[in-house]
DNA sequence: TTATTAATTGATCGTCCGATCAAATTTTAA
DNA sequence: TTAAAATTTGATCGGACGATCAATTAATAA
């Protein structure tokens, strides 16, 4: 049935994803290939052609899936907090983890978007996303709404604040700070961010 | 002389490495060859291979050469102030400017660091330098000295609080927020800080 | 001026890439 | 069981790449 052949074709298809994530990975975007896949696979070459419909496209796929991923990640946990601050510092929290806890997802994200490019040949990590990407939208409303309701103070932009705190996670991954913990970041971390929002 | 031939050999090496830094920011690494820079320079694709030993080398020296033009801006204006206070503003503002007014080269730049890799693989974005990285001394600099001389509060870590500061700074190139200006952002951004370090 | 060295050209080589596709295999449906 | 459809293989194609190098031109020194 259709059921079973999706299913088959989707297996297929995130087999790949997950191989295409470990080559990105261990040699970075400009030596990956579709033939280094397809032997990390165990596949051929032209399966992947089957399943997907370029390189293109399969980097496109790999972009959506570490996405997702991340989000799934952070969005449970924040979601189990109920105030704004504790969401904000669930959220900070979760992503510094994720990096920790999924190097290889990390990593091959970075890969992508800093190489892969859209249609008219600007580089994703100069798109301006803001309505698609949820996580950005996320710390926002966080922000946004912790100040609506008093629980934050009212001396700061939220649209500032926002992108000096995914700076301060993204910068993380880049330089891996020797001299204090991961632990030790997060929390640094939350308490500088609580100095300015509160 | 040695003299003359040298300083051909100089000016025709930086060039190229301009003409590189015209087409990373255009078609980014992935897209760039050797010929293509070539025929930016308006020069044959052998004469880049004479005065580099490779596309590697040309990209290294490329890297070093974007490094320190944005680390002789920065420090000018640091330099030129005399609290520790106002060398931190300084430093943000002058990271912020260099971005806006060198927007190539700090295209450039990204491209090279997220796909150049050392001789044993490793990605410069994933290295540990601190000790040849000039701008993140002089941060960490900043702000050890300020809080070793009071002038800064001691309830934050200079380590953290460097990182922060950087990804901040980063983010603001990836994230074009046309909400609010630059200036903006740049008074926000110390405005924070400065909570944070106070 | 002339011999030597430096600088530059452009064609060429081998390599790897993404894409294609006929053939083989497996799965599905009748 | 059998015909049809879906899946998979692996060889092959044209193209772009980095690198090389003999040949040419320009600059320098004697």
């Amino acid at each position: 049935m259709e059921d079973k052949q999706s299913f088959i074709t989707e297996a297929r298809r995130e087999q790949i994803i997950k191989a295409a994530i470990e080559v990105l990975k261990e040699i970075g975007y400009v030596n990956t290939s579709l033939a280094k896949i397809a032997r990390k696979a165990n596949i051929s070459t032209g399966l992947i052609s089957y399943h997907f419909s370029g390189k293109e496209d399969l980097m496109n796929n790999t972009l959506i899936y570490l996405i997702e991923q991340e989000w799934l990640f952070v969005n449970k946990r924040v979601a189990q907090q109920s105030t704004w601050t504790e969401k904000l510092i669930a959220f900070i929290e979760a992503n510094l983890a994720y990096q920790v806890l999924n190097l290889a997802n990390s990593i091959a994200l970075i890969e992508i978007v800093f190489n892969a490019r859209t249609s008219d040949q600007i580089p994703y990590y100069l798109l301006e996303d803001d309505e698609e990407d949820l996580k950005a939208s996320l710390l926002k409303e966080i922000l946004f709404k912790g100040q609506e309701t008093n629980e934050f103070g009212g001396d700061f932009n939220p649209e500032v604040v926002s992108t000096i705190i995914q700076g301060a996670i993204s910068e993380t991954m880049l330089s891996p700070q020797n001299k204090h913990s991961h632990e030790e970041y997060s929390l640094e971390l939350t308490k500088g961010v609580l100095k300015i929002v509160k």
